[in-house]
DNA sequence: TGTACATCAGTGAACGCGCGTTCACTGATGTAC
DNA sequence: TGTACATCAGTGAACGCGCGTTCACTGATGTAC
């Protein structure tokens, strides 16, 4: 890394909020690449954005509310995706693959993030509810397969709840000990999870 | 935590080894509880035991050593547990329930552990192998199952992956976000993956 | 039986480090009059 | 048009802390002669 000798502009005022931005945009880089948040620290951000530790402080509490803003960026990033490509497919079966496939993929894309939102010290410690959004969208799409007839009738929430584990086990092996499901195709076995578990026709 | 008052009794000569075995109780109940490698530190191990932070040196080379070498024992307790639990059912079905059962069993009681064994940064920095004879274990079990015809040919490679895989899932999220499975049992969710991935029978 | 000595099982002080957070501050810039 | 002043966007020094690791050491105990 660089020294920091170079002089960061200071915003104009009435752009103070734009260093909130910086500082949440170093802090998600950082902790995607780390994977643990208390290895993530806060004099390390402020050295990445090239400003003072202290200047954290204007726009964050703390170190924990620095991690949860942008925990919960990555999750509207995630749950905004997942909707786009849900809306892609056609039909309802399409849809749901689209969802969990989508889902999937940005947690492969952004491991570390994946780690600290779902694996963290941190779900013990503070609310982050806010992740319930994807577990619902995957429930909804599950139901609307129901409804549509394209899958057997059931327990939706049920259903959902077995999808989302086999899922996430499938991803977490990969993300945590790669060597372990080497040369799988996640794609392919998120598949298997959709014939199995939900009762999704093999394409 | 009280004073540390007490004078540890120092071991008798040819005993020293004996020191090595404290430490290690130690740092897998303090890990257990921690459930993060880079939380566990050596002079809290130390504080813990009652000897000086230096004497860890006599018995581990440093602190990865020590996690490491817990790590390790607790992988060997799950593996004899999960052999000794699939020894008490008569038939290959039993058998199988019966492993992937402790297993999980040992995951949830021990869950600090489990967390550093299978999503802690460790993965990424050491070799971790030892860890293969549970999964082993598993597709062994599957194996045992197709030749007795008691569920459909098939890859048994690729079924005990996808076991494994939505146990691990099902498993990491009670232990990440006990909240998001409230009332679920665990049992129930791993017999309904025998049914629906292995293609084990109802009961 | 006595004694010198090697070995074993530890100890305690010290090192340099990076951390989160507090505190009093600075200097540019916009605004009211 | 000029100027006093409030506000905004940050800074820099300092705090106390616990950490991993190194180093030279100590004191009890067993053993060779």
């Amino acid at each position: 890394m660089a020294l920091m000798t170079e002089t960061r502009p200071r915003n104009r005022r009435g752009q103070g909020e734009r260093l909130r931005e910086e500082i949440a945009d170093a802090a998600q880089r950082m902790l995607d690449e780390l994977g643990d948040d208390e290895a993530l620290s806060l004099r390390a951000v402020a050295r990445e954005v090239g400003i003072a530790a202290t200047s954290v402080y204007l726009h964050f509490a703390d170190r924990d509310a620095l991690v949860l803003a942008v925990l919960e960026r990555f999750q509207r990033q995630t749950a905004e995706a997942a909707d786009a490509a849900e809306a892609t497919a056609a039909d309802p079966v399409g849809k749901l693959r689209a969802r969990v496939r989508r889902v999937a993929e940005s947690a492969r894309t952004h491991a570390g993030l994946y780690k600290v939102l779902h694996e963290s010290a941190l779900n013990r410690r503070v609310d982050m509810s806010f992740k319930r959004s994807i577990a619902d969208g995957t429930t909804a799409a599950v139901a609307a397969c129901m409804r549509a007839g394209a899958i057997p009738h059931g327990d939706a929430e049920e259903i959902s709840l077995d999808l989302r584990a086999a899922v996430h086990g499938a991803v977490s092996m990969r993300v945590n000990q790669p060597e372990a499901a080497e040369g799988e195709s996640l794609d392919a076995q998120i598949d298997r999870f959709l014939h199995k578990i939900a009762g999704v026709p093999r394409r």
